[in-house]
DNA sequence: GCCAACGCGAGGTTAGCCCA
DNA sequence: TGGGCTAACCTCGCGTTGGC
């Protein structure tokens, strides 16, 4: 760039503007931005005035006048005068009408001359600036302001003005301010929950079908039986449409026209190319693995390649940042170091030949990378990041011993629907038996935080909710959800698709994906399919007692969408899932779990998310932190402080942030902060690897 | 040495066209 | 009719030139 910019300044002519042609550039832009009151802005008409100048040479001249706010202020008056001069002159039939839509090509020289003619016969009249009053109430601003919602994207019902301003320099927030001083916004809320109400079976039917869409869409090709899909779809009728209108409204599909996509069995829709693009992230293709290919070829002093691609830039940049490698240039005996060539500052003329900036990447001494401490931190039995990761890669459906955490059920590795119970005979027998290893004084309360839930039938409660019965402290009633939930079989179960809430496990199954074979699919499936992969899905099968006979063995898949249709757990697709997120929280560190539902809507569900972000933190690819919102500010009140607070706290003000890395133990020094970027990688290394 | 003006590359947005 | 594609438009940061 440096050689083809210095050939070309030195023929460079410079553009010269004259007051006359300011002038024309003037009344031009006056004419065609009247014209664009409807329609689209176009340069190119100016042209036509200001024939030796091309329209980028026009517009940067406009920008740079309109610098000037003498200049600002002529434009605006002279655009109403201009309004008012045009109307009349139609009227008048001194100006042809030409057509509303022609934005390129109308005469806009016979408007010029007729626009300078009137001017120089009313150099006086200028028009009054229009007082836009400060609207009082709904009413005043409603007479004045056409109020519109505004969004280049019509599926992103939920676009926030901040999101213009983040990342953004303070100068330009500022002009992005003023530019919108009177802009409605609609209120920004980012804190973590958000209650959505579900009061019938209708709308769990309606969430089970949601998910269902999403993995009929996922399964890979050669897991995919199409007839199968068919059935349990239409085993869901008559909700089907309107499931499949509200996954519509969020663009995650769109119609079908032709091509042989994937696609509802039967309901002419396929994924949108939108859907797949929020999925596969904004970071570039195969980054990470480029990163880690650099990272371990990494040793000793390497020249800096200047073909590098984006995952050695990614890895030089992260090194660089925790202070694990030094820049040098790699010929510090270079003429162009060592003595001024310069001839004269004013020329700035260089030889080529001289030229050599070519920078070596160093290793830094003290913290040098090399194969052993690779090596070492694989096989340290300290190191559990890595460990655990490849248990929890080994741990399918059937690893329960990976966790007795407050988690997910449909998780990786923590699905297993042979815990449901199946009746409320079943499960006070397991409460009775759960009660009996407990404390008198915490019997009781777990006894009814139990039959709170299991009284809320099929509809569940969430867990904000849960905590509106007084009788039990915050730390309490956490604690009897822990209890109910790891005992073995679970009394109670987390369940949802677009918001979580509890029910007991004597409901979980209409909280799952209903998947049983017809009986004629079914035998028609076991001649064509190999016995393993019926043995792989039985595994999920819910035994049922005496309820069904005409279908002996009913199966249920959890509403998420990397489960194929037979419980199955689809890997690509979760890995997809997690590097969409990692993606995320990496080009916006410090972003609140809200805007990551917000900015994933198109093609996660909010327990999706919530799924994803506790897979991150199990594998310390992330960390985060709660905070408690305070109340609204006013004039008289004390200054707003955000408190920390635990992730698990009730508070419905709690506001998550994620970042990328693990939480250090007692805050970040020097040497935490390289483990940090040490972590990354390994968990990077061990995340590419299936790629 | 400072500053205005500009070139250039990169990347984002938008209106309109095309096509199934 | 709606989604995808694309040219035109727009913005930004960086670097250079030339006048003062």
């Amino acid at each position: 760039r440096f050689e083809t910019q210095y050939e070309q300044y030195s023929q460079r002519q410079r553009p010269v503007w004259n007051k006359e042609e300011d002038e024309l550039l003037f009344y031009a832009y006056i004419i065609i931005k009247h014209r664009s009151a409807k329609y689209r802005f176009f340069w190119s008409p100016v042209t036509k005035v200001l024939p030796h100048k091309t329209r980028e040479m026009c517009r940067r001249r406009f920008n740079v006048l309109m610098k000037n706010s003498a200049f600002q202020a002529r434009v605006s008056n002279y655009l109403l005068f201009w309004k008012d001069i045009y109307n009349e002159a139609i009227k008048k039939g001194d100006l042809n009408e030409e057509e509303e839509k022609q934005m390129k090509d109308f005469d806009i020289i016979n408007q010029m001359e007729y626009f300078k003619k009137i001017v120089k016969e009313r150099p006086n009249v200028t028009r009054p600036k229009p007082i836009i009053p400060l609207p009082k109430d709904v009413k005043t601003l409603q007479e004045h302001f056409v109020v519109t919602y505004s969004s280049p994207n019509r599926h992103n019902r939920d676009l926030y003005f901040e999101d213009k301003l983040g990342g953004c320099s303070l100068r330009q927030k500022m002009k992005k301010l003023y530019a919108h001083s009177l802009t409605y916004r609609i209120p920004y809320n980012n804190i973590d929950y958000v209650l959505k109400e579900i009061n019938n079976e209708k709308q769990i039917k309606l969430e089970c079908i949601q998910a269902l869409i999403k993995m009929i869409l996922m399964t890979p090709e050669d897991q995919y039986d199409p007839t199968h899909a068919f059935a349990v779809l239409n085993r869901y009728e008559p909700y089907v449409k309107e499931a499949i209108d509200l996954v519509k409204e969020t663009g995650a599909i769109v119609k079908v026209k032709g091509g042989s996509d994937r696609r509802i069995p039967g309901r002419g829709f396929h994924v949108s190319d939108k859907f797949l693009s929020v999925i596969s992230g904004k970071l570039p293709d195969r980054m990470f693995s480029q990163a880690v290919n650099f990272y371990k070829k990494f040793k000793e002093i390497m020249i800096f390649d200047q073909f590098a691609n984006s995952g050695d830039m990614a890895c030089i940049l992260d090194l660089l940042s925790a202070g694990k490698v030094a820049l040098s240039f790699a010929n510090p005996d270079a003429p162009i170091l060592t003595k001024n060539i310069v001839p004269s500052h004013r020329s700035r003329k260089i030889d080529v030949a001289n030229l050599n900036f070519d920078v070596s990447l160093t290793p830094n001494i003290s913290s040098s990378i090399t194969n052993t401490e690779i090596d070492d931190s694989e096989s340290s039995k300290n190191n559990s990041i890595y460990e655990n990761n490849i248990s929890n890669d080994k741990g399918k459906c059937e690893n329960n011993t990976v966790q007795e955490k407050n988690t997910s059920a449909f998780k990786k590795g923590h699905f297993d629907s042979k815990q449901f119970l199946n009746t409320r005979k079943e499960a006070s027998k397991v409460l009775k038996l759960l009660l009996e290893s407990l404390d008198q004084e915490f019997k009781r309360d777990v006894k009814d935080v139990y039959y709170i839930i299991e009284n809320r039938d099929k509809v569940g409660i969430p867990l904000v909710s849960l905590k509106k019965y007084p009788k039990l402290s915050e730390e309490n009633l956490l604690r009897c959800i822990n209890i109910l939930e790891t005992n073995h079989p679970s009394l109670i179960i987390k369940v949802g698709y677009n918001a979580s809430r509890y029910v007991s496990s004597i409901y979980s199954k209409d909280w799952f994906v209903n998947t049983t074979q017809t009986t004629a699919n079914k035998f028609k499936k076991q001649r064509t399919e190999k016995v393993n992969i019926e043995e792989k899905s039985s595994s999920h099968n819910v035994e049922l007692s005496d309820e069904s006979k005409t279908e002996s063995v009913e199966t249920f898949a959890p509403p998420r969408m990397w489960y194929d249709i037979n419980g199955n757990f689809i890997e690509s697709v979760f890995r997809g899932c997690l590097e969409a997120v990692l993606g995320l929280i990496l080009q916006n560190p410090g972003i609140c779990e809200a805007d990551i539902y917000r900015k994933l809507s198109l093609v996660m569900s909010r327990c999706e998310i919530q799924d994803v972000l506790e897979e991150l933190l199990d594998r310390k690819g992330i960390r985060r932190k709660s905070f408690i919102q305070p109340p609204k500010v006013t004039l008289f009140s004390k200054p707003a402080e955000f408190k920390e607070c635990d992730f698990d706290s009730l508070d419905s003000n709690k506001i998550t942030y994620y970042w990328c890395g693990k939480v250090p133990e007692n805050g970040f020094d020097e040497s935490e902060r390289i483990n940090v970027n040490e972590i990354y990688y390994h968990y990077c290394e061990y995340y590419t690897k299936e790629a």
